[in-house]
DNA sequence: GTTGCTATGCAATGGTATTGCATTTTTTTA
DNA sequence: TAAAAAAATGCAATACCATTGCATAGCAAC
């Protein structure tokens, strides 16, 4: 049983080939990505079915999503640990140069400050910019 | 002149009455709201033209946009003296029970710390929870 | 008043997200 | 092990939001 099963087994989500493949590729991006990136890393893979993977990941805490304004979500593993609670959340930033969605783990979402009367559940914190990549 | 004609004429927009208008609809929000909800409170105007409007108002500075996740942008008005740089931009709170987005302009973005070689140049941070209406 | 630019209105299009249903695969149970 | 149940997959269809093209109307400058 390899790591990826592993994560499968512990968050209760069935072991398939196509979610293994799955996990394998987004474990393999150095940024968040799409649907149609994701679709677009394989050869015959029905549309459908990855979207539905991923909203199995992100519904068992498996992935986490971003909206980054672009229109489309997108997607990337969770850290180790991760409960996705706010505490847990990290910033994302988005490069307008190269276009690419990034997860800025060790930067974590500051505290709020939040006026009184409001329960947060989840933030979403997209950074727009360039990236370190981009800003040579 | 208005107080809504001498903000158009500010910005450097032509004053029209749609436009007026628009800008009329937005003040008397409570929330941030959607092209079709901007669409709901007219009877008879052009979808089309309501969204250009809000591109316009957006690019000029006249109202900000936000990416709350749920598929539709949504949009409000700026405080007066805003320059929509990171420094201007506040929280927006979403409310999983009422669905509405709410400015919480006196909340004001934190500092985010981001790693070095990132350039900042916008922000779009949505809280997501229970407002303060719905959490009694 | 004429010319030209801008705003408006209608039509059409493109893209992402989402659901329904039939089929296959996996798991459970007898 | 075979049958039954549950879940995953694949294809089709749909809904919704965003966006552009083009023709017309309105305003502004000359």
């Amino acid at each position: 049983m390899n790591a990826f099963e592993n994560i499968l087994h512990e968050k209760h989500v069935r072991s398939t080939a196509m979610r293994l493949l799955v996990m394998d590729t987004l474990a393999k991006q150095q940024t968040a990505i799409s649907l149609h990136d994701l679709e677009a890393a394989f050869e015959h893979a029905d549309r459908i079915t990855l979207y539905r993977t991923l909203k199995t990941f992100e519904e068992k805490g498996i992935v986490h999503s971003i909206e980054d304004g672009t229109g489309a979500t997108k997607y990337a593993l969770c850290e180790p640990g991760c409960q996705c609670s706010p505490q847990d959340l990290h910033i994302h930033f988005y490069c307008n140069k190269c276009e690419k969605t990034y997860c800025l783990s060790k930067s974590k979402i500051p505290d709020l400050g939040l006026p009184k009367g409001y329960q947060l559940q989840e933030v979403n914190l997209v950074a727009k910019g360039v990236c370190n990549r981009c800003s040579d």
